[in-house]
DNA sequence: GCTTAATGTGTAAGCCTCTAACATTGGAGT
DNA sequence: ACTCCAATGTTAGAGGCTTACACATTAAGC
């Protein structure tokens, strides 16, 4: 029987983790400094000794977000340069539809770029993959294509995760690869 | 000099005003009841006279929105299907842009869908009038072209408004047009 | 005019965030 | 081993928010 200890020994990770999983039942905004807290087992302000604020805790699971993001893409290695653009489309919203909630704490819980330069940073390094891949597609406008390219794939993953695209059912997947191809199939 | 009526004639509206200038200022998660009372002039419980809850300001400020949006939509008359696409995309990223707060209440906000059919039914509705565009383009699969048009034209206004497009500086302008054009053209 | 339903107020319970002072402990340096 | 200190937790408390409930006021139909 382990004995509750003073020091908890992995608190910062604990509340990390514990962020996710309320978010993942009561969404953003749902989430609580105090709650995370309580499932850790430790006070409601010792969070505070490892977070700035309440925000400071989405903003860390962003940060995480953003990384297991870019290992996402950086596994894509298909040859093609559209196949590999289709692929990387589709795993983002394979991504975003895996965990709904931490694509939420991503894109949508309100985090303050002025206040946390290192999301942002983070999330610019993940498109920076993404100029790479468009820019074997077309080397004409590589960044401004690669804007298109992300924002195809993310509209994909933000409606999918609202159920807001009424004629995406389950079966239906690769809604993105097959938009993507088109698209890339338009570039002349 | 107005006197302080009791009964205000049209805090309703005058709540739903605060509400969506109180995002403008402080973003979804900054929003409370109570200082929408406040700027409407009453006390801190009265708008509970007109919203069930505090997720019931929000919702009524998004179906606002989303029949702001319909109308944008079918104001663009163009001809050429398209062009129709083009505008549509563009027009709907600056319908974003114009009023980010607005955009971020109707799609960020974490509105539940089961407490408000409403707006989702209007959000459906919206939806409606891209696959009458997009079936002028192509009959075969209105309703999922549709949703992929939707996903590019939502993906640019999303990133734009979050300010996550690096390379989307005000002067590159009609981003979501480009891609909605490489996009038609590449659906042979 | 009277009555009543609609609309607004006051109070209070229970949550939350975050600050400040105090308690405990693991480790670095001796 | 011992000491001390920086890191990590706790307790107490201020102040804000949401929401329920009882009470006050008024507009509007009869």
């Amino acid at each position: 029987m382990k004995r509750a200890r003073y020091h908890h020994g992995d608190l910062r990770n604990a509340l990390l983790v514990a962020t996710i999983e309320l978010v993942r039942e009561r969404g953003a905004r749902g989430f609580s400094v105090s709650e995370a807290a309580r499932r850790a087992g430790v006070s409601i302000t010792a969070p505070y000794r490892h977070f700035a604020d309440r925000e400071a805790m989405l903003a860390a699971v962003a940060l995480r977000g953003f990384t297991q993001l870019e290992e996402v893409f950086t596994s894509r290695t298909e040859q093609d340069p559209v196949e590999r653009l289709v692929a990387i489309a589709d795993a983002y919203v394979a991504f975003a539809r895996a965990d709904p909630a931490l694509f939420e704490v991503m894109f949508a819980s309100g985090i303050d770029k002025e206040s946390h330069p290192d999301v942002l940073a983070r999330a610019y390094r993940v498109q920076e993959l993404l100029v790479d891949a468009v820019g074997k597609l077309t080397p004409d406008d590589r960044e401004r294509r690669a804007a298109e390219f992300w924002s195809i794939a993310h509209g994909v993953a933000a409606l999918a995760t609202e159920d807001r695209l009424r004629y995406l059912t389950a079966e239906a997947g690769s809604l993105a690869g097959t938009a993507v191809r088109a698209w890339s199939a338009g570039l002349t």
